[in-house]
DNA sequence: ACAGGTACTTTGCTATGCAAGGTACCTTCT
DNA sequence: AGAAGGTACCTTGCATAGCAAAGTACCTGT
């Protein structure tokens, strides 16, 4: 799968699945990696970044199996950015589908 | 608009816009600017890219207003990579909006 | 003890878009 | 003639984000 193409979406996906429920970064990956294709290397950035940005709180707990997991929790802010993201994700493929013509329901 | 959203998808954009007719790097930023919001920094290297990938090919051609344009023509591999490109895209548009949940028809 | 799964993290690389700057030609207005 | 503004080309340097690869550490089953 094209890696250009993820560019920007993988943070709202991410931001997505956060809204269902808090979460661990390995979990994330392997959640979306059936359906976006996407590797450690990508997630844990990633999700330093939307801490950073407050967008998402964590917290610890022991996991039974292998270290403890860091859960991450969505924040009002990255509630905001998520419903922004996707209204502008949703503009911007009607845009790009008028100019390719790709009208598959 | 984000930058991000945009990575990989011009290339495909240019080729769709030059699956309709011949076209010169000012008048497709020109033209995709509006729905799009691209700039020329971005074209020219663009453009270049796809050449050199055999995608397409150029002619000049006299302007009556301002210096030769360089026409550029897509090629039967450009053609090719435009298809190729399109169902990736809206096979990765179906992944992403199935985890986001945005059903805007 | 070793293999393998879980879970975290970092480093260095790559691709692509963009702002900013530059060149040059033509027309129009002053 | 000179200035301004549109057309059209191009390049440099930067920022961003995804990824492979490597490393650490813990737990369970063989």
């Amino acid at each position: 799968m094209k890696t250009q193409l993820k560019k920007g979406v993988l943070e709202m996906c991410v931001l997505a699945l956060l809204e269902q429920h808090d979460s661990y970064a390995y979990e994330i990956v392997s959640t979306l990696a059936d359906s976006v294709e996407m590797s450690e290397g990508t997630i844990y950035p990633l999700m330093r970044r939307l801490q950073n940005d407050g967008l998402v709180s964590t917290y610890l707990v022991e996991s039974d199996a292998g270290p403890p997991r860091k859960y991450y929790r969505l924040e009002a802010k990255g509630l905001e950015t998520l419903q922004a993201m996707k209204s502008e994700w949703s503009g911007f493929l009607a845009e790009v589908n008028k100019i390719v013509g790709a009208n598959k329901s």
